[in-house]
DNA sequence: TCAGTTCATATAGCGTTGCTATAGGTGCTA
DNA sequence: TAGCACCTATAGCAACGCTATATGAACTGA
């Protein structure tokens, strides 16, 4: 009974249904549930809204034009390669924070209203990408760029909601996110189907390993755990192949 | 009416659900459609299935063999990261094949029995990425790897299911797919937002050698050794990033 | 051979769902 | 005051997922 009173119906049946869809993780909201929190009848919600369908859309909505904000909150750097960094955690960031609302804008419940979005969403990105096709930047069509970077965002967001919240690894999404934003872009050095030589083995990979840390000094392992590490790293190079 | 007859009513429900799912474009479908078209009445799902997600997650596990197969399918390339091209494009046709079973199995409807075939869809690829490791063509972890290319798999194949079959350009998987790929992979001239030059060759052959050490249970340590072994070895591959 | 047990299916119906036919109340304009 | 939209409530329908109960079929052990 939280939204008695001075509000319009309407809106009370879009807050409650808004509310529900959030607190509900992943389960059914009923129409009854909503118009009871609401303080209405049935009728009320059919007459402004069609169907549930159609208040769920509203309440969709509202939830873009809330995503959309916080997709050009933040001021332009000037830099549009950042600038899609930061729509990206963004995007991110509002899947983790509104879940519920979430799914039902990207993921595939009622799919006919889904392309509407995703295309809005798209419109936003390619925007940006614009500009940074403009500056020379861009190594592909602003627009294929963006559904490719979108796609990588959706999937990578899907994926962190599906995870239990203590395990998400953010570092899924940086890294998704650096791997979409250079492919797009230019000054990069060569082109990544190639593979060289072929088949290594444990030695080869030690022999490399070993020249590497010498040279760089990493300092993940004490020095003593280093001797050692080095020992063994010796033990195995040196033996016979597998 | 087509599964009357012959089969055991288990088989004919498990049949009508999937051809009922195939064919509702994203719609609900009902017990009742489900035990009409198997010939049987409802207290025979609940039987055997439990209630209608059992049914759902049985139909599902069929299509994740059918999928499975599919990725074990082709002879391996001894190119790993060619393997990974295939098994990607395997992943997005059987997507655009099955468009509803894939959303059941990949899209958010159940967030529950999701990541467990998440899980399992990215074991296959891990596998495969293990080789790409072992081979020293890998820049990252192959779990990570495994993580980044399948959420972006997913992200691309929902987006292609959500927009009409007519319009649908499948340069968005093969650009994101190589993408991805190139991302995770060595042997590129620097990478993106970030620096680290110098330490990346130990993290490669780090990763490497972690891989090949794992699959080739070498005897040239003793496993209180190797495990301290391995214990740094992941240390030191963890390292790189921030 | 036959009672006992288990498995598999059917009859009938419960509670809830999304939705609506109908009607009544409210406030505006003429 | 009459008329007319607009908005909301009462009551209830068909379809939904699911189940309490009962019946038949197949097997088991004596």
């Amino acid at each position: 009974m939280s939204f008695d009173g001075q509000l319009p119906p309407k809106m009370r049946l879009l807050r409650a249904a808004a509310e529900l869809l959030a607190k509900s993780a992943g389960a059914a909201v009923s129409t009854r549930q909503i118009t009871q929190l609401a303080g209405v009848t049935a009728p009320t919600l059919y007459h402004h809204f069609g169907d549930k369908e159609g208040l769920f859309d509203a309440v969709v909505a509202a939830g873009f034009e809330e995503y959309v904000a916080g997709e050009r909150d933040f001021a332009p750097s000037g830099q549009p390669l950042v600038d899609i960094r930061r729509m990206w955690d963004n995007h991110v960031q509002f899947g983790l924070a509104q879940p519920e609302l979430y799914l039902v804008m990207f993921g595939n419940i009622r799919p006919e209203s889904r392309p509407a979005i995703v295309a809005d969403a798209e419109g936003l990105l390619e925007e940006m990408l614009n500009k940074a096709a403009a500056a020379g930047q861009l190594n592909v069509q602003p627009r294929e760029a963006a559904r490719s970077i979108l796609a990588a965002n959706v999937g990578v967001t899907l994926m962190l909601i599906a995870e239990p919240a203590a395990e998400r690894n953010l570092e899924l999404s940086t890294m998704t996110r650096d791997a979409m934003i250079f492919a797009v872009s230019r000054d990069q050095g060569r082109d990544a189907g190639a593979e060289d030589s072929g088949k290594s083995s444990v030695v080869v990979a030690a022999i490399a390993l070993n020249a590497a840390l010498q040279a760089s000094h990493s300092d993940q392992l004490t020095s003593s755990e280093l001797k050692l590490f080095l020992e063994w790293l010796h033990r195995i190079s040196t033996s016979s192949t597998s």
